[in-house]
DNA sequence: TTTT
DNA sequence: TTTT
């Protein structure tokens, strides 16, 4: 069987980038992004905002690009697919379910977060859970070298 | 501030779903949703499958309709939110990550699981979490009685 | 039958938006978004920018969020349906496919194009086609008077 | 500059996809496929369906998919990006706009067009725009050979 | 805990 | 031009 699994989320990361740089030269990056709606409550009226956290993973070249981007603060479109994953605890078996990313695209201006540039921008990168290597421009445009992209239709 | 969180699956119901219906009148349906991918084992070449378990609520009008009409083994389009909830149990915060639906398309032919008709079709049914009233024609077609879609634009 | 027509952009608009206000009382929106993706050339190694252009239409209070809000250059998130017309010019029919909004989040920094504000932001709207009403807040928050976001679930 | 330009359609094919092998051996496949959603006319009260028809353009591995699996009346879930083509007819210059799909899953019963297997399920594909290979277990099941998927995570 |  |  097979089946489709797809989140979407545009926010806000609530922390930097944690990257773990593994044996085999892949990299992980970890980091919480939260998510809000508003919404009117039924009884005061009043407006009331509810704030969502997930847990983003990112893997190898998105995992670097989000080493060398992104900070607290930082607005960020994400898509990718759900996963839960069970650890032990005291004994006691617990869940997380975290969102591992395949596509971001950087939505806050360049700069914003460092004292750099001020004017508005962003940056995308995608990735296919394939080997991937990071150029940056000297603009500060961030791609991912993949045969995947050679062709834009 | 705010953002978007949405999630969108394709799967099959693990199990029926579990309905229940509060106080004030609003239903609550729970399943587990799974959907899988097929991937490659890296060193020994073999095709395997994942499966990734969803837990899914719907609320009201499309409560309804998953109980009168979706079935384990069943197989569903969701589009909904991220909702992940704490709970305590022996003095240990849980958290558990739920998909609020709220949008569904039936995607298994109807009577598949109960030996009605047997020609393919699906159902598609939408929610705007407010009241909705569930209406099933003598064809089996469900709509939510919603002034928001009145007009098809 | 039944079935699932998504559309989710996030790019710039091309131009400000062109508001309608019709004789029932509802408004609509039309604008241009641009969204680009970056690839190199296959042949010259080149990394090049291939944009391409969406005609974007919102109704009721997404048209009144766009009008007071929207201008050329901002970014945002446009979440809705294809919609393809079919209109009469010189004898020949011609095509026109849209994309007929139903949520939208401005992710530009507010006032970031008339000299307002500079900090960044977001402001996020929902519509489910149905008549809405719009607040802005003191604040410059803006949210759909929409008895359907009463509750946060 | 960057941005998102994703569709997610579920529907049927209104033909039978047509397939050209180009001479350097990528394949393309071209089929319309109809999205249809039900609405209540606001004066009559009356029960409308309106479908929407979408140009789905598939490449290489996915093409190939579609060739030997894919039918008219099928329905499938497609995910992919607009591009908007222009071209010239008697001096005048004519749009259309396609879905270039990057994923697609058969929700149709296998064999439920052609006198096979019965009972339901789906099948997946997935591309990354660059060269696919594509296998066929005696079980009918479908897989893209790419590097891109060797990880489930 | 689904399905092929 | 699909399907129920």
């Amino acid at each position: 069987m097979s089946g489709v699994n797809k989140v979407i989320i545009v926010g806000r990361l609530g922390k930097d980038p944690e990257v773990r740089h593994l044996e085999n030269g892949a990299s992980v990056a970890n980091f919480p992004v939260a998510t809000s709606e508003t919404y009117k409550d039924r009884n005061t009226g009043e407006r009331k905002e509810q704030t969502e956290w997930h847990n983003v993973v990112l893997w190898r070249g998105l995992a670097d690009v989000a080493e060398k981007y992104l900070n607290k603060g930082d607005m960020v479109y994400i898509e990718g697919k759900l996963r839960t994953r069970s650890w032990e605890k005291d004994g006691i078996t617990r869940y997380t379910t975290e969102i591992v990313g395949d596509n971001m695209t950087m939505l806050s201006p360049k700069g914003s977060n460092d004292g750099g540039q001020s004017t508005g921008g962003s940056m995308s990168s995608s990735a296919s859970q394939q080997e991937q290597n990071v150029a940056s421009t000297p603009a500060g445009d961030i791609a991912l070298e993949d045969e995947s992209d050679d062709l834009p239709f």
